[in-house]
DNA sequence: ATTTGAAATGAACAACTGTTCATATACCGT
DNA sequence: ACGGTATATGAACAGTTGTTCATTTCAAAT
């Protein structure tokens, strides 16, 4: 039976691998590495302690993949399919993509639980401090100031700084973010939160946009 | 000797349980509160482990000590001074002060070792997130919103939601703080995060405010 | 000089930590 | 059916953890 050949393979090694990594990333997203024990996970899932070691060297090294998987995770990928195509798209709305997808990790459960990780660890952990500032902050803000400044030249927008505009679109959005897995936390209501990252890209588009009553002269 | 008497009142006692305080924050913000032995803080301090026992319960109540200590700190009070006497200064140079005192946190050694324990501990320790909430953000967001409540009815400002400036106010800040508090750990340069401070005052008051050439007419 | 009380010490504890390893188990290809 | 390989187990380890406590130190008040 081949079928069944690829379902034990499936199930054997790499499965249950995902499964010290899914069990993981959960505990250390809300009781933060150290103080998940190796007897914490192999708890979780099931299993005793020992058996962790035969897929990973030590818990280091489970930190360190699941940090791995940071790099292409939605996280650190806001642009991901956006970028090149949708950049004629009306300007506002693309604006609005943006923020929705920022809005949108926060109610994935294994993106929230990276976002946590991603804020819990950042102070201890040089590695993850590089990939937030490399991957997640330097890039977004570089791709949105090429935006802004693709605006500016189509006239779409009216010019300035556009490493400045970048910023000032990013930081409400990645606040607003925190804010929602802070009160998830304790369990309150986000409606309040979740409504500003729409409210941002409204204020902040009439703020930059060119009056297009001005074009009639 | 009364002199005497006043230096050893000042040595004993209360003295040593500052000491703790103050080498336990300095430990805490940068290893985070578990990472931290109780043999850590005495052996920073030259002291056996059992003497901290003298002035506290226990670890926790170390901690705790320090996070009460927050609720009254500069982090959490960002109007304390201005508020109502600064309420009838130019709009622009009210909210430029409370963007420096924003940005002289992250420049003061206790400041930034407060923010720094915060930030660590936030989605660990319940009380922690309660204080930030309630008098970090709530507090602080409410305050501003009045204030551009009132700009508004002095047509200093164009009008709109009070509570949505605020916000997009206040998070570039909280952002551009935990930027610098990030690269100070690096020992990177922090000058363009700092600049950002006033850039983002200059924008958002561009954004806001009321033309004065209109009242020509 | 003696007493007193607060603060520091040294030693020890029980619990918990990450990790190792010899052994056992289950499943695959042959 | 068999042998091999990957995975799981049980038990143990050495080190670290927070905490306790009887004893000592030492300066202040009597």
């Amino acid at each position: 039976m081949s079928e069944q050949n690829v379902n034990t393979a499936l199930l054997r090694g790499s499965n249950t691998k995902s499964k010290i990594l899914k069990t993981s990333l959960k505990l250390f997203s809300s009781k933060g590495f150290k103080a998940t024990t190796v007897r914490d996970i192999a708890g979780a899932m099931g299993v005793k302690q020992s058996a962790l070691y035969n897929h990973f060297k030590n818990k280091d090294e489970i930190l360190e993949t699941l940090v791995s998987e940071l790099t292409s995770s939605a996280i650190v990928r806001i642009f991901a399919d956006k970028d090149t195509q949708e950049l004629h798209k009306e300007g506002k709305t693309l604006l609005m993509s943006i923020a929705t997808t920022f809005k949108l990790i926060s109610f994935d459960g294994q993106n929230e639980a990276l976002f946590k990780l991603l804020m819990q660890e950042i102070y201890r952990n040089e590695r993850i401090r590089e990939i937030y500032n490399e991957h997640f902050y330097q890039e977004n803000v570089k791709k949105l100031s090429g935006l802004f400044f693709s605006m500016m030249q189509n006239e779409m927008i009216k010019s300035g700084d556009p490493l400045l505009l970048a910023n000032e679109f990013f930081s409400p959005l990645f606040f607003y973010q925190m804010q929602v897995s802070l009160l998830k936390l304790d369990k309150k209501s986000t409606s309040s939160v979740v409504s500003m990252f729409e409210k941002h890209v409204d204020l902040f588009w009439d703020n930059i946009k060119i009056e297009k009553q001005s074009t009639l002269f």
